[in-house]
DNA sequence: TTGCGTTGCGTGATAATGTAACATAGAGAG
DNA sequence: CTCTCTATGTTACATTATCACGCAACGCAA
């Protein structure tokens, strides 16, 4: 079920809603119901093959290799495409500046939301 | 009724539902319904008055004066405590990673999970 | 005064997202 | 075989959020 999950997250790139992949396991699976899906996507983002994107309620296939660290990712608000990156001194100094409370962080959500570069045309040279 | 809300929040200190809001505006307004909640909270969002933890689905009052640029909210995972911190130069950096694929950030959302200095200092196993 | 646009709110319905609780099925160890 | 563990199926429900419509209040100009 993780497998076919993933399958159909991979394949179509973008994020994707719980219900959005629950639709697309019906044919195969026409009496699927929620917590199957909801539980195939937390033993996935446990492992770190797909990621949760908060602010989006959706989920998206992980690219590149798995990384320990967080991802970076950049939502356009217009189209809806999102871009995955990473920046482990970032994540750092994040860690840091949180432990400032004597906060231990465990998981960071870093989600940035505008408008990418398709969907911006050319204009806006700072 | 934001300032009910923006009151609500800031007495209750911590993250609220928005369901949690409306409960506590039906003893003075019995009649009253969630888009009206959700329609105050958009506002106060927006004015910068309110912060919406996304990964809690949650709202709260911001602490300290208004800023443009957005917060770094520790969110204890074991007691439900948020501490919002700011770190302009960092989101710098997070709006710099983003516009080398050209894109225009617009909002950030920072929120870090992990145990809270009062949590953590001790042992715990629950 | 009247008319007009804007804003905020009430109301009812409903959509979208997420979980609890318990039942079932199959693999592997002893 | 039987026990146990894990994954999944099943039913029902809880929580979070929005849509569409209408109305009342306000400011403001003719």
């Amino acid at each position: 079920m993780r497998a076919e999950v993933l399958a159909i997250l991979r394949k179509h790139g973008g994020p994707l809603s719980a219900y959005d992949i629950l639709d697309a396991l019906r044919p195969a699976h026409p009496k699927i119901a929620p917590p199957t899906v909801y539980r195939a996507l937390a033993a996935l983002t446990d492992g770190g093959d797909v990621h949760r994107l908060e602010s989006l309620n959706a989920f998206m296939a992980c690219r590149g290799q798995h990384h320990d660290h967080a991802s970076i990712m950049s939502i356009c608000d217009d189209c809806g495409s999102v871009d995955e990156s990473t920046a482990p001194e970032l994540m750092k100094e994040l860690s840091t500046i949180a432990e400032k409370f004597g906060f231990e962080a465990r998981r960071h959500v870093i989600e940035v939301h505008g408008v990418c570069a398709t969907c911006g045309g050319e204009e806006t040279s700072r």
